[in-house]
DNA sequence: TAATGAGACTCAGAAACTTTCGA
DNA sequence: ATCGAAAGTTTCTGAGTCTCATT
């Protein structure tokens, strides 16, 4: 355990630069030994919280002023994970038990607790670097003279403190009624405790509240520092920004205090560390249902929207930038293209100590290949954003003279360059975006996809007169086929885990079993048609009772199941066709969920559904079609878009409804328009200049 | 001064947890 | 009506984007 955090203001380092820095620091000072049990923190008065937490309606409210996030802030700061308790369990070690100080213990658990069928240890070349990884710094954790210090990793046996963790999962499993009790008690404890805060005077809910456990860290993808250890934090480590005149919570750890005490409305967060993988900062921030993120996430749609009165103009600049003289400028436009098209994220360079992913403008030639010679054909494949596939073989005169100059510019950039090499050597995002807040001021790249997924959902979606006397049940598989349509779009895949993969199987199964006993009827009915109806086998009698273990219960249901088409008494003929009928109409179903969910299995409609598509447009549809929003929005949802909820049935997500609201005249697109035109002439009007760089460019291509 | 890096926020799928479904 | 599986929902924290300060 480190030691109780320094009084910040005495130990004489620099304070970090924040606005207002706490008057009296003197109070967050430790004293130099452990205090005694302090009393329990008091908790925030019990109101009714749904009735409060909805009242505040913010988007009714006026705007604090630019820049600032609150005026007043409280809250109680953050709670922390309990203390490792250590369970005993050894560690095989070259065949030898050993038992584990309870540091030592804890970092080997924290690896017996990885899956390993998971994306971690399931992948054999991801295993490998997560495993050594993990054992470097075990080691290192180590004193000196430890036993283990010089250990292999392939004599460490963690087989008896993963069966430990099965265990206890289990024990958790079978938890009675006032064991779960106690633990929802707990949760909800904490959740008064440190779940809470008051903004401007209204109650709101915190996002993340509990500091993150330590572990061992899962870096998604080929990470080379997947596996590291995450150490613990403590508060000494965390910095807490409140409100001025509020109190400065009372640090829940005893014989610790916060590292830093500030008071900065500029800022949206409670409490910020910094993990020590990738001395990164974490925040803890507000939910998403409170109003901070209630703002901005309606000022992203907003900008969407407006984008949307731009689009015309701004896809007219590019076009025409795909013939400029300067290959700045083409590459510029074709990658504007991308983006606009394809919707391609913009892609910032990445470390040495990054899993090596791409977006847009770190683009590699070795990630396009080209179609045979005479096609304007190119697969792009390359992993973007956590290490997901994109994989799309591009026909790009289906895109029109456009898409076929796109192509050829593509061609021109990869030209005689080696495979590792950047398809785009001139631009990268921040020339990208300081091109694109040009032609409309706060656009950057990542609005694209807003737009185009928020412009694709209401497009996709069916007319009030398409579905008209459908049932809801109807309506809402509709919707999902538009939701479907946008996480295409961007490319939001999900694994197919092992359960699914099961699942799967076990659907084919019975499918399969199904189809087999619709032709036992068949040829039953076959029989009683020949006056055969005897030879007709019957359900077995004999309901086994005493299946009392897992395995002949599982046993008897399958014989159950198997023998469900089958008759008590010899059946009659129209029994017979009715059950034929009933099985036809089974099968049918059953055949339809199956393509539904192979359909579905890789992709994620959720990640669009919570960040992509201007909820609006949903509210407005749901309104139109009499469909109840809790089908379309879970409970969460329906909190994160409370702002949404009051749009009227006719709503559309067009620059018109924005511009009906707002009625700025900087808003219109008109004047983009020129603004276009203008870059547009300028690059005409530096046609000397740009000779020179051709040129040049010439010579690096060489 | 352009590049570099820090800071703060959005967006991402996996895993955990809860509810519903179907035999 | 019950019980296990599947589906739906929420939580968690890693991975991006983008802006601004620093050198």
């Amino acid at each position: 355990m480190p030691a109780p955090s320094a009084c910040p203001s005495a130990c004489g380092t620099p304070a970090p630069q924040t606005i207002y820095l706490l008057s009296q620091g003197h109070t967050a000072q430790p004293p130099p030994v452990p205090l005694p049990p302090r009393a329990p923190l008091l908790p925030l008065p019990l109101l009714p919280l749904p009735l409060v937490l909805q009242a505040y309606k913010w988007w009714e409210e006026p705007p604090l002023a630019p820049g600032r996030q609150w005026s007043h802030l409280e809250h109680n700061g953050m709670s922390f994970p309990d203390e490792y308790e250590p369970h005993g369990v050894p560690l095989m070690y070259d065949g030898e038990e050993m038992e584990l100080s309870p540091e030592d213990e804890e970092i080997a658990t924290f690896f017996a607790d990885v899956p390993l069928d998971g994306p971690q240890l399931g992948d054999a070349a991801t295993a490998k670097v997560f495993s050594a990884n993990f054992f470097s710094d075990w080691k290192e954790s180590m004193p000196t003279g430890h036993p283990l210090k010089n250990a292999k990793f392939d004599k460490c046996d963690f087989g008896a403190m993963r069966a430990h963790l099965q265990q206890r999962r289990l024990i958790k499993k079978a938890a009675t009624d006032g064991e779960r009790a106690a633990a929802k008690a707990e949760k909800e404890r904490r959740f008064h405790l440190f779940g809470l805060a008051i903004v401007d005077g209204h109650l709101e809910k915190v996002g993340n509240f509990i500091m993150e456990p330590p572990g061992l860290f899962r870096g998604r993808g080929k990470h080379p520092k997947t596996g590291k250890l995450k150490k613990r934090a403590y508060p000494s480590e965390v910095t807490v920004n409140i409100g001025e005149e509020a109190k400065v919570p009372q640090c829940p750890v005893p014989g610790f205090a916060w590292g830093n005490v500030q008071h900065d409305p500029g800022v949206a967060w409670l409490s910020t560390w910094k993990e020590n993988i990738n001395n990164m900062n974490k925040y803890a921030m507000l939910s998403a249902s409170s109003s901070f993120k209630g703002k901005s996430d309606m000022e992203k749609y907003n900008k969407a929207m407006r984008l949307k009165g731009h689009i015309d103009a701004i896809r007219r600049n590019y076009e025409r930038g795909l013939n400029a003289s300067t290959s700045e400028m083409r590459q510029l436009a074709t990658a504007m293209w991308l983006i606009d098209k394809l919707a391609l994220r913009v892609g910032g360079e990445k470390g040495e100590d990054e899993a090596d992913t791409v977006g847009c403008c770190t683009l590699r030639v070795e990630h396009m290949t080209f179609g045979p010679a005479g096609t304007r054909e190119m697969e792009l494949e390359f992993l973007g954003k956590d290490s997901m596939l994109f994989k799309q073989n591009i026909d790009f005169t289906a895109y029109g003279d456009i898409g076929s100059k796109v192509f050829d510019n593509l061609t021109a950039f990869c030209k005689g360059r080696k495979p590792a090499e950047q398809v785009f050597q001139k631009i990268d995002p921040t020339t990208l975006n300081k091109h694109l807040q040009s032609l409309m001021p706060g656009l950057s790249a990542k609005v694209f996809r807003t737009y185009n997924a928020s412009e694709t959902l209401q497009q996709q979606l069916p007319s009030a007169d398409a579905l008209k006397n459908m049932t809801v049940q109807a309506k809402v598989v509709e919707y999902n086929n538009a939701n479907r349509e946008v996480a295409i779009l961007c490319n939001h895949q999900r694994t197919v885990s092992g359960a699914m993969l099961k699942s799967f199987e076990n659907l084919g199964e019975r499918v399969a079993k199904v189809k087999e006993q619709r032709a036992d009827l068949k040829a039953w009915l076959k029989l009683a048609k020949d006056g055969k109806a005897k030879k007709i086998p019957l359900k077995g009698r004999g309901s086994s009772q005493d299946a009392d273990d897992d395995e002949e219960k599982k046993e008897l249901t399958q014989r159950k199941f198997e023998g469900s088409h089958m008759f008590a008494n010899t059946p009659s003929e129209e029994q017979l066709q009715r059950k034929i009928e009933g099985w036809t109409t089974k099968l049918k179903k059953m055949e339809v969920d199956l393509r539904d969910k192979e359909q579905n299995k890789e992709v994620s409609l959720g990640t669009s559904k919570i960040n992509y598509m201007d909820p609006r447009i949903s509210v407005a549809w749901c309104k139109r079609n009499e469909v109840p929003i809790e089908r379309i929005f879970a409970k969460t949802l329906r909190d994160k878009f409370v702002w949404a909820m009051n749009v009227p049935p006719d709503w559309r997500f067009d620059f018109e409804t924005l511009r009906a609201v707002t009625a700025e005249s900087s808003d219109e697109p008109k004047a983009v328009t020129a603004v276009a035109d203008d870059a547009d002439a300028k690059a005409k009007g530096k046609g000397d200049d740009d000779e020179e760089e051709e040129e040049e460019e010439e010579e690096e291509m060489d």
